[in-house]
DNA sequence: TATTTAATTGGTACGCGTTCCATAAAACTA
DNA sequence: TAGTTTTATGGAACGCGTACCAATTAAATA
């Protein structure tokens, strides 16, 4: 139980700081310069260490750039509380959120690319201390929303993950699936929302 | 008007023999090794070709791995219409092809990447010619189950479009989203379909 | 101070998607 | 046959994510 002799390995505050670094680069640069500009060799570059260095730090490019999810999250989620804010009914409040939720990645392409997409699929099982990732916490602003209409049926959180499950859905197909003549967006979302209203004997 | 000299642009057949050729070989390496084996070297190489003349016939490789959706789309649709056939009440119909069809997706994340993960977001204004892919038209399995219940409120396409939509929207998030504790997915196929049920006051 | 341990570095390497370019081959007209 | 136009080829190049490794540096203990 003595301690070893050798350099311990980094402080906690050593790690945080470097962590804030990167990700303070990687925002500069994805801001500045877009999505292409965040690559680890400019990265390395801007933050002035081999590139070599950031896998010593992070596992790979994806984890870095979930240090970016943060601020985008929570700008999206603005967009939403101010667009819901002259908005009086409890249905039309939903509607409007989910509404500017889904308009926000479909004018924001880039943000969606690197919020949604840029994961690595089917591994899952590899990135053990990627989960709990707090950003995702700003999905919750639909929480109160829902949870206004006074549905009964399911709990609240699982209304919840539907309806952004469903809303991230939308958003992904106006994105991606070009090739399949959508219908309209709001109608869409209408269809959505009309699902938990009817559920709620609120309709209006 | 009169011909020009020189030797003519590709005949239809050769254009459609050739895009044969990369479909069958990029789906045999798909299949036998994986998706990292689909790659524009490895392909070439297989065909007998060039990788530059690759380029000649497709924009990028987001254009040849589409080539692959209709396999796999047929796959998942085929799927779900022999889950449904020992059920007879329409709502359970419903609920059985939508949970299949996120089963489907998540049982096969690697599908799930190459049809909804391989596109190029943001640059819908390049691919002139990637819509009207015939391939998502295995969307409309959707469509008679739909049907059946008599919704009124919204057009049927509405209707079917919505679903497509979130169900995709809801393997996306069990498929790259861990860092957020997801509701369990039969609960949140349930909740949707709900949607759909009551307001055809058809709840059984 | 010497030693031990961890962190960082630089270099090399692989395969990737993609682009450019110069050349060769093919298929037509005159 | 000569000339023309398109297709196909091979090679080089760029930057990318990622991995490995030998050498170096930093910070602690003995």
């Amino acid at each position: 139980m003595t301690k070893p002799a050798g350099r311990p390995p980094r402080s906690k505050e050593d790690v945080a700081k470097f962590r804030a670094k990167v990700s303070k680069n990687a925002m500069a640069l994805y801001r500045e310069q877009g999505f292409e500009a965040v690559s680890m060799r400019r990265l390395s570059k801007a933050i002035g260490c081999a590139p070599t260095t950031l896998y010593a730090h992070f596992s790979g490019k994806t984890e870095i750039l979930m240090l970016l999810w943060s601020d985008i999250l929570t700008e999206m989620a603005m967009h939403i509380e101010s667009s819901l804010r002259p908005i009086e009914h409890p249905v039309d409040k939903l509607r409007a959120a989910a509404v500017t939720f889904v308009t926000y990645w479909i004018d924001h392409p880039d943000h969606f690319r690197l919020v949604f997409m840029s994961n690595d699929v089917g591994r899952s099982d590899v990135d053990g201390f990627l989960k709990n990732n707090d950003a995702l916490q700003h999905f919750r602003v639909f929480d109160d929303l829902i949870s206004s209409l006074d549905q009964a049926n399911n709990p609240l959180r699982v209304q919840a993950d539907t309806l952004i499950a469903s809303l991230i859905g939308l958003a992904m197909c106006f994105n991606t699936l070009h090739g399949y003549k959508w219908s309209a967006m709001s109608e869409m979302v209408d269809q959505l929302v009309t699902g938990y209203v009817n559920n709620a004997q609120q309709q209006h």
